[in-house]
DNA sequence: ATGCCTTATTTCATAAGA
């Protein structure tokens, strides 16, 4: 969102456009007692938010139900307070995690050390929900990690720079290995990017990185039946520097 | 045209984003 209220006006017109069932946001940047639960209400979701103010916040729009939400996780790391970075809630008989991994800045910053440490804990958390969930996972958000090299515009440039150290890939790696698949969105425009840094003309240069990822419990991904980066959002005016990956399941 | 940073705050300068 990078300021869901600064963007108020571009949610109220892609939701009743796209109509998602559940719409997970990151970096809300409000406090739950600030969020604007009555205008998102007005168009028909039920919400939950988690929010300290000024940075961060996360939350989870639903209209088809909203339950057991749960905000933050099990032994969720700080720096050094604990931030809004993780809500929960089941929606429509899915879990639904919609989460904003610490940034990291860069290798030798104690934000790396604290990106890697809050990976690692929600790998745990999330293993430790895997043992008798009624319900299958799905963790949606912002990892700030390109999974691969192919998931950079130029990965010469990124040599040792935070989003794609092996360190980051492989925490991202640990979760994927206790039953998820990172879904991999339709091409548009031959690039399969979600966030373009608002600068120097990057989004029109097509120089942008897929860090926005959703991870489907592997019984989830044979009902999948289409998933695109809805790239025309970072278009126009006063746009999120991140663009919505939309999936669609059959359930 | 898609158009060359944006947002929030201890606000007119700085921190943060990735």
């Amino acid at each position: 969102m990078n300021s869901l209220l600064a963007r108020m006006p571009r949610v109220l017109e892609w939701l009743p456009q796209v109509q998602p069932d559940v719409l997970c946001i990151q970096e809300t940047k409000v406090s739950e007692e600030t969020f604007p639960h009555l205008e998102l209400q007005g168009l028909g979701y039920e919400t939950a938010a988690h929010g300290l103010g000024a940075w961060n916040g996360v939350a989870i729009l639903s209209r088809v139900g909203l339950e057991d939400v749960a905000r933050g996780f099990a032994a969720e790391p700080g720096f050094p307070d604990p931030e809004a970075r993780a809500i929960a809630a089941t929606c429509g008989g899915v879990r639904v995690h919609s989460i904003y991994v610490p940034n990291g800045r860069t290798p030798d910053s104690p934000h790396y050390e604290y990106k890697l440490a809050w990976l690692a804990a929600l790998r745990d958390a999330v293993e430790g929900e895997l043992s008798g969930a009624a319900a299958p996972l799905a963790i949606l958000g912002d990892f700030n990690i390109a999974p691969t090299d192919k998931d950079v515009w130029d990965p010469a440039l990124f040599v040792d720079s935070t989003h794609v150290t092996p360190a980051e890939r492989d925490a991202l790696g640990r979760l994927l290995e206790l039953g998820f698949t990172d879904v991999q969105p339709r091409i548009v425009k031959g690039e399969p990017f979600t966030y373009w840094d608002y600068r120097a003309g990057n989004f029109h240069k097509g120089f942008g990185m897929r860090i926005d990822l959703v991870l489907l419990a592997n019984e989830l991904a044979p009902k999948m039946k289409d998933a695109y980066i809805d790239r025309d959002a970072r278009k126009g005016k006063k746009p999120s520097d991140h663009a919505p990956v939309v999936v669609d399941l059959d359930l």
